[in-house]
DNA sequence: CCTGATACGTTATACTATAACTCGTTCATC
DNA sequence: GATGAACGAGTTATAGTATAACGTATCAGG
């Protein structure tokens, strides 16, 4: 399967699909997705790879909203809990959800050299891990999947 | 599978197998288990849960030795290196490994209550989810595995 | 209107991590 | 034994990530 992150592809489709989904899934949910929230996403969405906070958040700034950290933090909390971004604990960075709205559990594939960042679906992965957790009594809230590695782009001979 | 992590049990057990492991490993590998490393060790295998580094630093000042970040970041690399502890992306932390030696792959349970970590083997997890990357042409080179949940202890009704 | 909830902005601070340099020790080689 | 490379550990300084706490504006519902 072709991953988008790591092939050319048509990706105003990506971010016009995903803001969409999102106006749609936070409306549905009785939120707001107000311009900070949505400039965020916006700004995640330009690329399929993860951003630090201190990144969006100069953007941000530059756009004209707040300069300080808590700004560009609570809109990318707002995002992840609804599903409309990713936290990418490897990276201490941020990423748009490449599924908004499908429900789905991810696993994710980092690229060291390029940092591309695709998204695969985890939902048979997640089952094992929690029929295994659960033998030890254990109840999981909160999987995270990540494998840094190199995409099929970065694994050619010479490194540019 | 009862994880130790989450009973009690003998804990010298742990840790005096975990010390002589190191020991041999290190040995093996024609390196060095300084008195640093060493100690940054016996730190993290205190107790089954993790450590930040700026903790373990703490600890290894007040033993005389460095006070600078970089002491204990080298020492906790070095374990890491080399299988005898691991590096927990979602709590900025470290733990010790509780199987050193044994050349597997964990997915860890993080308990958000009371910080228990157990390690349960992920070797089937891990071959899945490469097979899963290869097919879009990624090679996975290191990969986490991380639950945030509540342990059996942290279950019952009554937040102690 | 008024009110409570929400969101955004601020200041300040805490926490995590690494770069770059110095010094001393170890050890193979001469 | 002297020499120099490799390593380990200490330092200073700085970079990068994250949150607490508080004030004000906005908005929906009564």
């Amino acid at each position: 399967m072709r991953e988008p992150a790591f092939e050319p592809h048509d990706h105003r489709r990506c971010v016009d699909g995903a803001l969409q989904t999102a106006e749609s899934l936070i409306a549905a949910r009785g939120l707001r997705l107000t311009p900070v929230r949505r400039r965020a996403l916006e700004i995640l969405l330009e690329r399929h790879g993860a951003m630090g906070a201190y990144e969006v958040l100069e953007r941000l700034a530059a756009d004209g909203y707040g300069h300080q950290p808590p700004v560009a933090y609570r809109a990318l909390d707002f995002l992840v809990e609804n599903g409309l971004a990713h936290r990418i604990r490897r990276l201490n960075a941020f990423a748009a959800c490449a599924h908004p709205g499908a429900d789905h559990h991810a696993a994710f594939l980092i690229c060291r050299l390029c940092n591309a960042l695709a998204e695969i679906p985890a939902d048979a992965l997640r089952n094992h891990l929690l029929a295994g957790a659960e033998e030890s009594g254990f109840a999981v809230e909160r999987l995270s999947i990540e494998a840094l590695g190199l995409c099929p782009n970065c694994q050619s001979p010479e490194p540019s």
